[in-house]
DNA sequence: CGAGTAATGTTATAAAGTAAACGCTGAAAA
DNA sequence: TTTTCAGCGTTTACTTTATAACATTACTCG
């Protein structure tokens, strides 16, 4: 999937929703498909700065909560950073993150016997999942 | 598991690897043990601060890293924050969290289908997990 | 004891994230 | 067409989380 398939894909998928796919939220979407691995939101930042000189964090921080309530962009919680997800028709999935320490490369992976085995775990003990964090750490192929 | 028997335990299992189980060490274990859930390090530091005014954030968050590396604190990595294990005496478990959002309580679950799910799904692209990070949100029976 | 290492103290600062107040804008309602 | 208003963006300031750097003290072992 490239940036721009992913770019159309996302402006349909707001159409559909009638959620607004500003300029600002697109030149964030932009650089983050730029990346293959996580970014922080201050790197983002100093990126952006470059082609919109007055952006500040919460101009970062706002367009991520966008993107990240569109499902474009998953937060990973142990590096606090974002990666774009490249798979967001398929709405709501859970994340579950190979993220490589050497390369930075974060691989995006769909197991639903690990989704499984949480769900049926937190059955067993009465509770209610409304949100799932999935992130290994380690060495990808290229890097082992 | 009690108070006491975690701090013996974590006691015998410092002298067992030669490491040293200090006053602060001491100090911000036993303060946690006195928490269900997740505590912040700067919460954390308030509380240290009522019985050694002169401690620092770096006095906390040496004592965390210390507690850490024996496997007697996990971090929280989706809310920053820390929480005892009370299975500790399980070398390097991979760490399952169930975390209610309205209590506050976190429950450690221990779950190999979805240890092994995880591993599975990493040997098949060839990615070697070094530390994973399991968080589910939700709501607990309580609380549900 | 004395050298070497581990831990702590202290100060300062970096990095990540949020709040609040206010202005702009563009599309729906009148 | 004009009004109006919700959503978006800007700006400023701030909070929370975490680490760096370097001096000092405490422990361990020969
Ligand atoms: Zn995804
Ligand atoms: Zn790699
Ligand atoms: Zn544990
Ligand atoms: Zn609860």
């Amino acid at each position: 999937m490239n940036a721009e398939e992913l770019l159309s894909q996302a402006k349909e998928s707001c159409k559909k929703r009638g959620a607004r796919f500003t300029l600002a939220r697109e030149q964030v979407f932009k650089l983050l498909t730029r990346h293959s691995g996580a970014v922080g939101a201050y790197d983002l930042l100093d990126e952006l700065k470059l082609i919109d000189p007055a952006a500040k964090p919460a101009t970062i921080y706002r367009a991520l909560d966008f993107l990240n309530k569109q499902g474009f962009v998953h937060k990973i919680e142990s590096l606090n950073s974002f990666v774009m997800c490249h798979h967001f028709s398929e709405c709501n999935h859970p994340v579950q993150l190979l993220i490589c320490d050497t390369c930075g490369h974060v691989e995006e992976i769909q197991s639903s016997n690990l989704d499984l085995a949480l769900r049926s775990m937190a059955d067993a003990t009465g509770f209610t999942i409304s949100h799932q964090i999935v992130e290994a750490h380690g060495a990808c192929q290229t890097c082992s």
